[in-house]
DNA sequence: ATGAAAGCGCTAACAA
DNA sequence: TTGTTAGCGCTTTCAT
């Protein structure tokens, strides 16, 4: 940071604007100058302040992503994917967690966290609709998840009942009766997997079994350990399931865990089914049968989303708010369902 | 980005520094004006803009840290901790990944992909001496991981050499004789492995046994799926190791898998041993035994030694360039050697 | 095609 | 204790 265009400027013999437009490419510079500064440029290893830029343009080029936890892989995982896609646009991520806690969460939302962003893509695990409604920070936001919000934010997600039903469909077409939830929460105030649970009520129904509330496990959160406490459970309280469908591949892990433990075979006692398709899931002894979301699809949706955003700010035709942005998912079926071959 | 500090000092009556002065809490302001100001600031929901503090100050409050890939759920836990640290000192941490491709990561270095940073971390893979060397950017940079370089930049790791040691003592120790390394590379110019791979040796001629090249495995990666082509190539080469040190755990964990396939039992046919402790290791079907390193340690020594340099190049004193920063590790012993109890 | 100058919003000398 | 003012380094009218 210590030498600047006016520097250049100096040594080349010319004006500051005139280095500018050579370092911007600006069309209408002759040969001959161009070479002269680009000279001087070389000379004096000169490098743009992009802080002054920014103030300038008032626009950073940084996008923020905040996601509840990098430890779990499906974050990660996304988290990655949203790099990339940022670099392809010229932005770069700063990257914030949040425990999934609501209070981080707000803070996030507020801005109070990171405020040198020109948008913010934000995971919530226990936000609600109304610390959202209060908000006052006016860098764009886009929203990413299972929880549904009627806001005027763009929504990014899969079709959750839709891929648990495909999931436990999955499960019934393998003929598989008692069919656990593995994920749910107690306090219905904060449901993170209401609408996975729909989705297994309804493709249960489908098949004529009637659900049951003795097959739905609370956790207290959604990581390995969380699983193979809810699958303990579960079968300590004398409920024997066929098969689990979990809310995501960490509870299945942990569950199968627990299964391994018991001396249950997956699939043949009890039959597996995830969510997220981390790598994790295609590794381990018995590999993890999951619905797996279009991460990629998600982070261009999510950046495209914010970016248009920013730059609707500016313009004037602005895209309507609130929109619900659907990718796609696939059911990978794997050896926690179909076995070994 | 509307209201600025002029448009609150018009509104409270008062000049643009009283604003500044109780914005960023100056001792000597009457609680009267204090509270004046603050009205007019609630009012207007002023907030200040960074970028321009940033150029006024020269510094933006956010650090970089790159990695070859989140996907790797060591790097993901590590970034995880750099973002806490980070934020205790209040820096905000933008995130990069290189694929540990070489070229990515002399473009990182010279900040050629971010460059609104006060600091840098690099987690280099491939990355080369030289390439440094002829580094131009001057943003303080931290290196992190087990490559060794002879150059003015902190670099911090864990003693690679007797955590290898440590590893391979705990398997002689079980009785095992053909110890397997896991993940070298071909390549001897750029060998990631080195350090580990000393180890390995010195800790098998401690016990007498002289170090097989045959029971080195070449990897093209360092992921699940490299692990596990590695093993199975040993195994049809006719290699039959009783014991397998793997560089990381993601090597062991592939190679863990292809060992289940052929029918061979963890710990009793062959024992694992991976580096890294990532959580994964501890969900199996058979949990890993694993070097853990101190990854809180590790971020809290990059963040602080970026953080540090970036303060000495405004102040005098600096600390003398190039220090080796080394955080603790410890041997984790789990099923994958020591069977279930 | 190039130059001069204003100003993005803030902080920090210096004055009062 | 509070006000005035000069930049931080850049982009951008407006002249030339």
């Amino acid at each position: 940071m210590r030498v600047s265009l006016k520097d250049v400027a100096e040594r080349a013999g010319v004006s500051i604007k005139t280095v500018s437009n050579v370092v911007n490419n600006y069309a209408h510079v002759t040969p001959g100058m161009r070479t002269r500064v680009q000279k001087a440029i070389d000379e004096l290893g000169y490098r743009p302040n992009l802080t002054a830029r920014h103030l300038r343009k008032g626009r950073t080029g940084i996008i923020a992503l905040a996601v509840p936890e990098l430890g779990n892989p499906y974050f990660a995982e996304l988290a990655g994917a949203v790099i990339d896609v940022a670099a392809d646009h010229d932005f770069t991520v700063l990257l914030d967690h949040t425990q999934g806690d609501r209070e981080q969460e707000v803070l996030v939302s507020q801005g109070f966290r990171a405020r040198v962003i020109d948008g913010l893509i934000l995971s919530p695990l226990e936000l609600e609709s109304d610390d959202l409604r209060s908000r006052t920070d006016d860098v764009p936001l886009v929203l990413l998840g299972e929880r549904e919000y009627d806001l005027p934010y763009d929504h990014i997600a899969i079709d959750n009942v839709a891929a648990a039903r495909a999931a436990v469909r999955h499960l019934t077409g393998l003929g598989r009766t008692r069919i656990a939830f593995l994920g749910a929460r107690t306090d219905t105030a904060n449901q993170p997997a209401h609408l996975r649970l729909r989705g297994w009520r309804e493709a249960l129904k489908e098949s004529g079994i009637e659900p049951q509330e003795s097959l739905v496990a609370s956790v207290g959160g959604w990581d390995r350990g969380d699983g193979a406490v809810a699958m303990a459970r579960m079968l300590d309280s004398g409920v024997r399931p066929d098969a689990v469908f979990a809310f995501n591949d960490l509870v299945a892990i942990g569950a199968m865990r627990v299964l391994h433990e018991r001396g249950l075979r997956v699939p043949w006692d009890v039959a597996v089914v995830g969510f997220d398709d981390i790598a994790e899931g295609r590794y381990g002894a018995v590999t993890l049968t999951t619905v797996s979301p279009d991460k990629h699809a998600i982070a261009r949706l999510a950046v495209e989303s914010v970016i248009s955003r920013l730059r609707g700010a500016e313009s004037a035709g602005n895209e309507p708010d609130g929109r619900e942005l659907t990718a796609e998912f696939q059911l990978v079926e794997r050896e926690s369902t179909l076995g070994r071959r």
